[in-house]
DNA sequence: GATGAATGAGGTTTCATTCAT
DNA sequence: CATGAATGAAACCTCATTCAT
């Protein structure tokens, strides 16, 4: 064995190690945001939750909003992975759409509190002046519109003129999901809520027909 | 000049004067909470846009908090408002959806500082562990929901089953009009953006026929 | 009737009225410093239990220090008084005593509330760094000693030594007095109290007998 | 040097310097509010006289109050330790009470400005409208007194009735030995000053034998 | 003289960030 | 690298005092 191995471990295990650190970081990081809020959240408690000490923190990130920024953009970047998905999977606009839907409906229950933090704190967050996190939010939300709207463009027919656009069209979809999906965050009883086929088939069904009035 | 005028002022000019000034607060505030966030904004950035010492406020108010939400309450009595005269107005449901489109995308439009709030503020406020406004803000989101809910009531027929009830459809439109108005905050251009009609009809025909795809 | 008394009234109305009110101010002042001690005491309570405007009480007084020093000013001229009373009814010493005795523990029953602020507040006061009103406090607190040592001074014989002096003497006795009587203000029950003359009998036996061990 | 030393320190030497720490706060603060009074003391002049910042103070104590706690209740163990000592000594009533005069003397003069906080705030304290520290002090005040009874019950006959107790005439000792301890406080020459030995006589003769009067 | 709104200095407390060990 | 004590800027809020009406 090289000596030099022993002192210095291979680069990888350095490497897997640090990062599994960030990533416990981050899963303490996610909780504190989403119970108390960014500005409520205190480096302590995702500290102690972590079981970390509070300056080997900034070991792994530069400051708190770094830290907000990385455990938003993980959710984001799922988000946007699970539009690719459902895409790239073919079929009419419908299906993908409701694929989407329903995916993105299972991923919001499995991650309840970290969507919280998306719900409440992102569309707010924002540094001085400038409306920093809002605009990447934005974006990003633009990004899945464009995604989605791809399909769309292959469907759609008639009197949609180009504006509002597709993409717009389909930002309206995401934004339902979205809608649907937070309400239940702040209702006392889950109980009557739909499952997430059903859910997904109601705002499908909802979106490419109407609400059908006589 | 009547000299009584000058010795014994009109009564209730104390109290006209007092609430001018807590009018004059509220917008001072409107317009540093959309500006910062509710964590952001200090006293002495709203005194100092009030024209105020920051003591000064305390005369009118008993807390950051309470400013915070007559500043929120203002706008969501004046959306409850708009969708309580929509349905009053009677006509169709399409008619009456259309109308409160319509005239919430202007309400909007007007007063974008403040809404910025609700977009960004409302959603993550809290105290402590309470839930708090969220609720508050829920419960009146419901409640608009319900109003729009009667007209949909007279209207709709067939397969749409109690589940989701029409409340929650009420509820998808407002979120539609909603996430309509509140895009516009955060692009660059407004250049190409509808006209508040145009908008009204655009979200009030994709809610009531839906895409329309082949 | 002479116009001029109409608008002009006599001297001493103007006078009367301006005297009655700051007793009113003095009493209710009393009263809060009594309750909730110098620094918790705020001029709006003050105000507002003497029926007044903040402001007014500025034409009456200087500052809330003044008020303070009137309050603690009126308490200590009373019982400057009684002890100048006691002594100049004559009498033995023991005689003499006994009267102070008994009228002071009238006096510290009949005025609980201000007293308190003897009790809990003026051996604090102080302004910045000068002991001010302790030091005041002190030269009154010798003042009775003083006038309690000339009946002492007639009756006292033997061993003591001028040191400690008669005054000191004396105002050991006076200090007794005090801690019997301020004693009361803490406990819950004041059942099993004495009544002012058993009080006195007791303070004056103990002071010119001792406890009478074997 | 041990290099074991340097790297890992011995076991505890966390905990003794935050002991340690925290004396030094106490130490500080003791000055302060002797000084200022707790109302007039401000934690910068303590966290100045500590050497240390502001913030600091806070990571030992959670807030002003604790600290004032901390000092009084210090100063109030001790008292009473004195007293348990000096009724454990054994011997006479007399003797007895002559030791914890004696004692009680000494420690007034070597921590004069910690008891300056006795003398003038502890009487004083109050939250909001609780008694709260007065009947802290009322309480190890009668305790104080009751020590003292113990010897007084064995040594005492005849005449004194069973009210006032034996715990009250032990209560007026202490008082006694207060009120001679702290009058120096506020007196300006302490040239004419007993010493602790002649004082602590002069308290107990008097206490036991009284003026002497013919 | 009476009023009470306005003032602003100053107090306690929090917490992200730094740094010696 | 980990630790956690130290830092100090900044926040909210209070209240004695002033002053225009």
């Amino acid at each position: 064995m090289h000596p030099a191995e022993s002192t210095t471990p291979p680069i990888g295990r350095r490497q897997r190690e640090k990062t599994a650190r960030r990533q416990e970081i981050l899963r303490a990081a996610g909780h504190v945001f989403a119970e108390r809020g960014y500005a409520e959240a205190t480096l302590d408690e995702i500290a102690g939750r972590a079981e970390l000490a509070k300056g080997t923190i900034y070991n792994y990130f530069e400051s708190k909003e770094e830290i907000f920024d990385h455990v938003v953009t993980g959710v984001l970047d799922d988000l946007e992975a699970i539009a690719e998905k459902a895409v790239e999977a073919g079929g009419s606009a419908r299906e993908t759409f409701y694929r989407y839907a329903e995916k993105t409906i299972e991923y919001y229950r499995a991650n309840e509190d970290v969507i919280g933090i998306i719900a409440r704190e992102l569309m707010r967050f924002q540094i001085g002046d400038a409306r920093h996190s809002m605009t990447e939010f934005h974006r990003r939300a633009e990004h899945v519109g464009a995604i989605l709207a791809r399909p769309l463009r292959r469907g759609l027919r008639g009197k949609h003129s180009s504006r509002p656009s597709l993409q717009d069209l389909a930002q309206v979809f995401v934004s339902i999901v979205h809608h649907r999906s937070v309400k239940r965050l702040f209702q006392d009883t889950h109980d009557q809520e739909l499952d997430p086929h059903e859910e997904a088939l109601f705002v499908t069904t909802l979106f490419f027909e109407g609400v059908h009035l006589q």
